[in-house]
DNA sequence: AGTCCGCTGCGACAAAACGCCGCACCAACC
DNA sequence: GGTTGGTGCGGCGTTTTGTCGCAGCGGACT
């Protein structure tokens, strides 16, 4: 599968549906955005044709899992991944399970949607099975939490079970925003 | 599905093969065991019928996603879990895609096991979803990565990113190898 | 035999990180 | 006004880590 032309975005963020949207559109993406469960439904019926879809899993009260199948059943031929704050291995074998084609974790650039999105999972024996660093893992991890607490540096320490002032002075060590490539 | 009556385990490690094989036993299961991919496929034309398998994944030079296709093409009811050392989110899709019913981390308990096999893991929307703590996580992933490297500290620690000598006093602060529960 | 190599367990000590206090500031809300 | 909650940062005592070193042990090679 090429670059698809019709693209459906299921994200909370404004912010980040706007990015999102404008990079995919450099990529030449017709993309549709809703920003929540019955949006994108309403969006569904409306639209003729769709190749992908690019579902957050997680929309405040709603679950983006809960699109898949509708979406499927409208388009069976379409591509769905889903996009997910922390994502858990039971989180990635549900949204399998319900047909998505792919599951990344945040924070996932526009390539990396992409790339998910033309390359089939199942085929890969090859999977990275290398052991992720301890530091790696862990400065994930906190991201991961981070965004899902929308930044919020107290939230965020208490859920990781860490000292706010740990997690600050971690946060600030790293200053690199630098996005961790793929191992 | 209640507990099945008639299940294939594909496992390297044979002290585990057994240990396992006996617990499955005790709960009413008729295990059949290999401990590689050809075994397993030979395994496969003899038996009459197959109501589950347990597929450990990393086989030395085989992976044991390789079994599931022909496993299922065989049996195509049989629910299928796979069970890996350190489980990537990528590697539980490939396993899900590809028609597992379940993907597990090691060290996992039968009772893990025998839950994964009965429940839906699609069905439920209240996925955890709860941040794990830090601390958890960091353990968690030291004991697969030590797991995958046969229990060397040496290797372990190389592998992790941190002194040798962090990761033995990290062992000794705990050494309760009590099952993690799930969140 | 003997030597090399790697893994293990542990003691010791400096350096770094952490937990925990405090404070000042700001925003929101009653 | 007051109260609540988040943020950033300084400091200080405690804990953890990094990095030495050393003795022991099993295997493997000449």
């Amino acid at each position: 599968m090429a670059t698809p032309e019709s693209l459906l975005l299921l994200e909370d963020d404004e912010l980040l549906a706007r990015q999102t949207r404008r990079a995919l559109a450099r990529h030449g993406c017709d993309t549709h955005w809703a920003a929540d469960l019955d949006g994108a439904r309403r969006l569904l019926h409306r639209l003729p044709a769709l190749d992908a879809a690019v579902l957050d899993q997680n929309l405040g009260a709603d679950n983006g899992l809960d699109l898949i199948a509708p979406l499927l059943q409208r388009f069976p031929d379409c591509r769905v991944i889903v996009l997910t704050g922390y994502g858990s291995i039971a989180a990635a074998v549900a949204a399998t399970r319900r047909g998505a084609h792919n599951y990344l974790t945040k924070p996932a650039g526009v390539s990396d949607i992409l790339e998910a999105l033309e390359r089939d999972p199942a085929d890969l024996d090859s999977l990275p099975e290398a052991p992720p660093s301890l530091q790696r893992l862990e400065w994930e991890h906190i991201q991961r939490v981070l965004d899902a607490h929308q930044g919020n540096i107290s939230q965020a320490a208490r859920a990781l079970g860490i000292h706010r002032r740990t997690l600050q002075r971690r946060l600030k060590k790293r200053p690199s925003p630098a996005h961790f490539q793929r191992d």
